[in-house]
DNA sequence: GAGTGGTCTAGACCACGCA
DNA sequence: GCGTGGTCTAGACCACTCT
């Protein structure tokens, strides 16, 4: 097997179930194991690994914890999919002052492909020549304008994806199906900035008027940063919400 | 011994390391073990409630994991005690635009009494006639006023923390330490405003420029709100920064 | 009924902190 | 060296899902 003994060899010790859930980490970010698809029982993986249920039941676990399997009694363990709601719920932070989470709609995107700013390079980690597709998008609460974005992404990463109009409204089902990027992670990073004249226009209030400005760097599951996302919206009838545990 | 049958009778089923799980967090909330203290060993706890070293130890890493116990390995399992740095750490996410942590000195704070209003009554979950005491202060960094807050609690709750200047620069380790009530997790809901005058010249920025706001709700251990507050600060030099998983 | 994940037990041994 | 938490095992049985 390709696990290091289980006899504990300090230094360098790592424990069995780490080893293992590394092993599996590797497999699906390899794609031996496509998102939405089940995992091989417990059983069958202990067996395999030569390593007792226990075990590879922690292993799971702790990627259940990240969100990266989902556990389903009954039936199996599952490559974890993302779906329109999925995405949402976890990464859209932006909800009616009462709490609940707004659901923007999406009409039209424009994307653009050009070579990365220097800025961008450092974030994504590009080469020095390397292109980004830029995708600019108004989103929709009740037929108004609400959020404004513009999100980069590595053009040599999603080829092709600037054909691929229109975009659904959660883009990171499309990342996910067919380019096989999975974003599990974000960092946020909010300000507060004026309306300038565009997003004044297209969002109905004044120039000059107080807006929330969300930056946001998505990683994969390898810890890579995949996309850069800048969001726009007027406070008032939508505010940033987020919970601190 | 206090537990339901681990005979699985369903309905009504719970797992018995839930309920271990929730004794041990009563005990916990009534002060039988106080902040900074350790539990019993989990071979202790194991033998008194009749269940299984492994069922006790499920029980603790969920507690762990919820951040209410801290284990030490080879010492013991200590409840957790707010310090300022942890505080800070956990619920504080201003920082520098480069993404590390603002840490601001505290130097005057005024603290008031009065009846509270209906929609902090509300929120707090207060009587009809409740009073709380609210302390605005203005936090430093690098010798400028950088954050304004206002915070409202329970004067009932907090008995005699008017008398109590000077505060300390995070107020959750005088409420634990002093009042018993530990700040577990907290809700905020951010938006952008104009700066009022006040606000500007404390500040030091023009009048309408724009602001962050924070408004936090924080509850203790047993899910009940306990604290309002609300921030404010210019960006610029500084961010709202959250990482989302 | 068969197969999956979920719970619970009992016991062994390791790593760590401290006296 | 002792007591603590951390890892790992082997096996039993329960709960859920599907056929």
């Amino acid at each position: 097997m390709t696990l290091a003994s289980r006899l504990p060899d300090r230094p360098g010790f790592r424990p069995l179930y780490q080893q293992v859930r590394e092993l599996l980490l590797a497999r699906i970010a390899s794609g031996v194991w496509r998102p939405a698809e089940a995992l091989p029982s417990e059983q069958t993986l202990a067996s395999e690994l030569g390593v007792s249920h226990g075990t590879v039941r922690k292993a799971l676990d702790s990627l259940a914890a990240d969100n990266l399997v989902e556990r389903r009694q009954g039936k199996g363990t599952y490559v974890v999919e993302h779906t329109q709601e999925s995405a949402h719920f976890r990464f859209f932070k932006i909800a009616y002052p009462g709490g609940e989470r707004a659901m923007p709609s999406c009409r039209k995107a424009t994307i653009s492909e050009r070579l990365a700013k220097p800025g961008e390079r450092q974030r994504l980690g590009l080469d020095a020549d390397a292109r980004v597709f830029q995708i600019k998008r108004d989103r929709f609460i009740d037929g108004a304008v609400a959020v404004r974005e513009v999100i980069v992404i590595s053009a040599d990463l999603f080829r092709g994806l600037d054909k691929r109009q229109p975009l659904p409204n959660t883009l990171y089902t499309l990342y996910q199906a067919e380019f096989g990027v999975s974003i599990v992670s974000a960092s946020e990073q909010i300000e507060s900035v004026r309306a300038g004249r565009d997003d004044a226009e297209a969002l109905g209030i004044e120039a000059g008027a107080p807006l929330l400005e969300i930056n946001r760097t998505a990683y994969d599951i390898t810890g890579r940063a995949i996309e850069l996302r800048q969001s726009r919206f007027a406070s008032g009838k939508l505010v940033y919400s987020v919970e601190l545990r």
